[in-house]
DNA sequence: CAGTGGTCTAGACCACGCA
DNA sequence: GCGTGGTCTAGACCACTGG
């Protein structure tokens, strides 16, 4: 174990030990210099992975202090769905519903399939602009979020999580009753302030569950 | 802008330009240096980062390659529904409905308010061999949430989101349709391995719509 | 205005892994 | 072997800011 990552993982513990509370100043840097025997740089290097990763709050002329509890969030993995159904061992297949040009936008309706059932409702825009080669594809055995994963670097991406109903036509669709519960995932995606896609997922609520981890310090 | 911010900055520009795609190798730390008249620990603390960031990959003895498209990820927050709920201006109320003690674990159900309307169904149990002092708290005007967030350092969070119906009792609890989708967000948290608590939140689709945003580099 | 963190330098030695 | 990144040192100057 490297002297920054003992420097670390002792304030580690002592944060969350509660030894140190929040609001709490830790040593000086040049503190941790004397009682590590190590340079400056690297307690630096460690207060500042600790600081990144929201453990503790920096001031200049005053010291470094144990930031307040964090706002509650996690890492949520929005994987390709093609790869999450294989790792779980089922089959996958991607049916192509509707494919047409509008414009500069290409829109593109499908379902996933997993292990021979309807588990996604996929209806995409691709914005041409930002995709041109986009145009020159069927998607009629590869999904869009596939291909698209392969060709095209994106900058930013948003996405909205909502419960909705299955109106008649989705359920069909997925071969369940109309007016169940599904979730709507909704993903925007930019390459450089240009959009590049617009994509609402629909899964029937019992066949689908998003999860989220949250580790502290682990950025 | 630092000298590190610098050279970070062009690579980033390289690499979302697509001038420098996947695999490729960027330039030696040593030719870094002599390209930015910098110091190799300059150049080194910008790579680390953007290499923590997921953007590059380091090999001793190969060089730095940009990384692979990562996996779908965003950061999900799931704040403190008071403080969000404050944030947008509506008035916010907690209004308890049960508080029990069953062996070790304290249970407690009420719903959240938003501009005098039911927000938010919370089913909690509180771990008290994590938190012997909940026992003390009633949780008749401060909701549970609230309450943890000032008083237990939590080291991990798991986060399951569904699409459920809301079934008649809950339905009334939140004055809306029985059958009509709901999200329910289920959050288990722990400190040091043990559990702190388990929580569910169910909300009407209509009324709540989460939202996670995934920037490059954030890290 | 004094002391903190923020940044940087010019070295050094080491471990790993490709040739 | 030998060049790469990984880590570290012992300094330095600066900018910010709290007292």
């Amino acid at each position: 174990m490297t002297v920054e990552e003992r420097i670390r993982s002792d304030i580690e513990a002592r944060v969350h030990s509660g030894e140190w509370r929040p609001g709490d100043r830790i040593p000086f840097e040049h503190e941790l210099v004397a009682s590590y025997g190590c340079s400056r740089a690297t307690v630096s290097k460690a207060l500042t992975r600790l600081a990144r990763a929201g453990l503790i709050e920096r001031r200049r002329k005053a010291g470094s202090f144990v930031a307040d509890p964090q706002v509650h969030s996690a890492v949520l993995e929005v994987p390709d769905l093609a790869a999450m159904i294989a790792a779980r061992g089922e089959a996958y297949c991607w049916k192509l519903l509707d494919r047409r040009v509008d414009g500069a936008e290409l829109l593109v309706t499908g379902v996933h399939h997993a292990a021979g059932r309807p588990f996604c409702l996929e209806t995409r825009t691709i914005f041409l602009a930002a995709v041109p080669e986009a145009g020159e594809e069927s998607f009629d055995t590869v999904s869009p979020g596939s291909w698209l994963l392969g060709h095209v670097p994106w900058t930013r991406a948003r996405h909205g999580i909502r419960a909705v109903e299955a109106d008649a036509g989705q359920a069909a669709l997925l071969e369940m009753a109309a007016g169940k519960a599904c979730l709507l995932i909704e993903r925007r995606t930019w390459r450089m302030d240009a959009p590049v896609t617009l994509v609402e997922q629909l899964f029937p609520g019992d066949r689908y569950d998003l999860v989220a981890e949250f580790r502290p310090g682990a950025s």
